[in-house]
DNA sequence: TTGTAATAAGACAGCGTTGTCAAAATAGTC
DNA sequence: GACTATTTTGACAACGCTGTCTTATTACAA
C-alpha cells in the first residue's frame, strides 16, 4: 500500500502534539486521568489537521464491532423507510454504524444468509422488523449466536425478547368503539395477512370492543386478506356480496381498506354514506384517495429510535427496560358516516 | 481483549490446513498461483469451520474500504426504497456494504457533515438521489476528496459526471403526444419543486410535443408545485378557476396529480369526463384512487442497480461507459378520457 | 543428468488503533 | 527533604489480515 499520506493518523497528531499514540487515544476515547492541558493540546492538533479516527483499525483492536443490523422483509417502502429513518437517526447520535439487510421470509436460505451476515460484519446487535420479528428459527439463532437483538412488533403475546411495541390492539378497539358510537353495529372486519402475527393483534382488539358492546359478529362479516390492494378488494367482494351487507368495513390495513373503496364505487355505494371504510397505519395515501381515510397511525419513526435506542443500551451494558409499547393514535378523516339512529 | 476463540481465524485455517497464512490468504482472494490441490485443502478446512475472513482486518491491511455511500434527502419513501433495494443487490453480489445516508438539502451544516462521514467511513465511492444530485457545492467536495461517484439523475444537462439518468423529457413527451391523440388541445402542466432540477426535463418533454403538434400554450395553463400533494391542491385551484379551464392537466409527480383530482372532484368535474388528469412517478397509490391515474414509470430498481454497477466499475478500474440512461415507460389507466371531435 | 524458467508456498513487516503494564511526574505526608 | 500514594504518560505487543520479497518446488529442455 502506497503511503500517499491522504488521511492524517493518530501518528501525525501525537508527532505533531509531542505526545505517546496513547495520550492521543485517551483524548479520542475520553478517557480518564489525562490533564487538562494535554487535552487541550491533543485536541487543537486534532482540530487543527481535521483528524479523524479510523475506524477499521478501531474495530479490529478493540475485538467489537459498532454496527447494528436492520433486518426486514420488503414491507411497504412507508414503513420500512420511517423505521430506518429512526434507526439511522439514533444510531448516528451514538456513533453506530447501520447496515440495512432486506431478506426474503419464505427463502429457505433465510437463516444461513443472516448467519453469515452476522459473522461475516461482526455486527454487534440486531433489529428485526415484521413478519420477521415473528420467525422463531430466526430467534434461536439469535440466541445461538448470543447477539444482542431487539424485535419491532413481534406477533405473539408473551416474548421474552427485547422488544418495541405498539398498542394496536387498544387502537384497533378504539377505532370500533368510534364506529360503535357513530351508531354501527354490523361491522366487518378485514384480517391482515396469516404470517403477520402482529395483525392479528388488531382484530383482538376489534374483537375485543365488539364483545365489550354485547355485539355479536357473525362468520360471514370476519375475511382474511393479504394486506394488499387486490387482497382488499376480493375480500370486499365477498363481504358486499351477502344480503345484508355491513354499514362499515374495518381492514387490517390501508392497502385493504383502499381495495374495499374501489369496490364500494364498483357497487355503486357512496362513502361514506352508504358504507363507512377504516384502515390502518396512515400510509400517505389514505389523505389522497377519496374520501380521505380515517386510519390508526403508528409512531414509525419513533419505533425505530426506541429500538436502536435499546438495543444500544443492552450492548453498552445499561440496565433500562428491554421492552417499551408506543402509542398508536386514531387518525379520524371522513371515511365514516353517522348512522340514522 | 480476550481471546474467547468466539470465531475462527485465518490463523485457525492455516493451522489446520498445515499451509502458512498466506496461502490462505490466496486461496480467500482467489489469487493465482495456488496449486489445485492447496486449494481443495484449504477450501475444505474454511468450510469445515465456517471461518468467514474479518472485513476490519482486511480493510485494514488493504488500505481501502470497500463501502459505498447512499445520499439520500427524503423523497418520497417509495422512490429511496427502490432505489435503496437495487443498490443494495448489486452490492451484496459484488461484496460491498452500504451505508445509506439521510442529508438535509438546506441544512448549512450539509458539506461538513458529508465530508465527516466520508471521513470517517472511508467511504470508497457515493451515490447521490436528487436533489442533492444538483448541488454543486456538494460534487465540489468529491472532486476535491477525489472521491468515485455516481449522480442518480442529475438535472443540468450536461453533467461531467458519472450518472444514471432517465429518459424523462421522452416520457413526458409521449405522454403528452397520447394527451394529444386523445383530443386534448388546451392541456395544463403543473411544475415540480424549482430545486428539484430534473423535474424540469419533465416540463420540457411537454412542450417538445406541443411544439412538435404546434399547439400554443398559454401561460396561465403552467403552474408551478412543490411536488406535495398540498401543492398539486393549490395550482388545481388556481387552473380550475380560470374562465377557460384545460381538459387535461398534467402534473409533474403523482402527489401534485392526486391534489389535481381532489380538488377536481371539490369542483364538482368528473372524471376524466370533465378533465383528464395525469401524473408522473407511479406511485403505489395511483392504482388505489380513483379514477386509477396514467403515469409514468421511472425504473426504480435497475437505476439502483446501475448506478451501483456504474461505482464498483470505476473503484475496480474497469473501463465501461459513465453515463447510462434508462427508459422510463407510459403507464395507461383510467384518468384520461378521449374528447369530442 | 544438469540447468533454467516458471510456478507455488512461506516469512515477515506493516495497516492504525487499543489494552496492558511499566515508568515518570506530581501531590501529599510527616 | 525523604518517602509514599496517586495521577499522568509512554513503550510495546496485540488485533487479523494483505503486500512484498524470498525461498522452495516443480516442469521442461538440452
Amino acid at each position: 500500500m502506497k503511503k500517499n499520506k491522504s488521511v492524517a493518523t493518530m501518528q501525525d497528531v501525537a508527532k505533531e502534539a509531542k505526545v505517546s499514540l496513547k495520550t492521543v487515544s485517551r483524548v479520542i476515547n475520553k478517557e480518564p486521568n489525562v490533564s487538562t492541558k494535554t487535552i487541550e493540546k491533543v485536541q487543537n492538533v486534532i482540530d487543527a489537521i481535521d483528524y479523524q479516527p479510523n475506524s477499521f483499525a478501531q474495530t479490529l483492536a478493540r475485538g467489537k464491532t459498532k454496527i447494528i443490523g436492520l433486518l426486514y422483509d420488503t414491507p411497504s417502502p412507508n414503513y420500512i423507510s420511517h423505521i430506518m429513518e429512526g434507526v439511522l437517526t439514533q444510531c448516528y447520535k451514538s456513533d453506530y454504524e447501520v447496515i440495512i439487510h432486506p431478506c426474503r421470509f419464505n427463502e429457505l436460505t433465510l437463516l444461513r444468509d443472516v448467519e453469515l451476515l452476522i459473522k461475516r460484519t461482526r455486527l454487534s446487535g440486531i433489529i428485526t422488523t415484521p413478519p420477521l420479528s415473528d420467525i422463531e428459527d430466526l430467534i434461536k439463532l439469535f440466541k445461538e449466536l448470543n447477539i444482542p437483538r431487539v424485535l419491532i412488533s413481534p406477533g405473539s403475546e408473551e416474548v421474552d425478547e427485547p422488544s418495541v411495541k405498539t398498542n394496536d390492539r387498544e387502537a384497533s378497539r378504539q377505532m370500533t368503539n368510534y364506529l360503535i358510537s357513530k351508531g354501527h353495529r354490523r361491522i366487518a372486519f378485514i384480517k391482515g395477512h396469516p404470517s403477520h402475527l402482529s395483525v392479528n393483534d388488531r382484530a383482538k382488539g376489534f374483537f375485543d370492543s365488539l364483545n365489550q358492546a354485547n355485539i355479536i359478529c357473525p362468520n360471514e362479516l370476519i375475511e382474511s386478506g393479504l394486506n394488499t390492494y387486490q387482497s382488499g378488494m376480493d375480500c370486499a367482494k365477498r363481504l358486499l356480496s351477502i344480503k345484508d351487507i355491513p354499514t362499515a368495513i374495518f381492514a387490517a390495513n390501508d392497502e385493504m381498506a383502499a381495495g374495499v373503496i374501489k369496490v364500494a364505487y364498483k357497487n355503486n355505494l357512496k362513502i361514506p354514506k352508504d358504507l363507512s371504510v377504516v384502515g390502518f397505519d396512515d400510509t400517505p395515501m389514505t389523505k389522497m384517495i377519496s374520501p380521505p381515510l380515517s386510519t390508526i397511525k403508528q409512531p414509525l419513526g419513533l419505533m425505530g429510535e426506541e429500538s436502536a435506542k435499546n438495543l444500544i443500551n443492552q450492548l453498552e451494558g445499561g440496565s433500562e427496560e428491554r421492552y417499551s409499547t408506543m402509542n398508536s393514535t386514531l387518525i379520524i378523516r371522513d371515511s365514516v358516516s353517522e348512522m340514522e339512529p
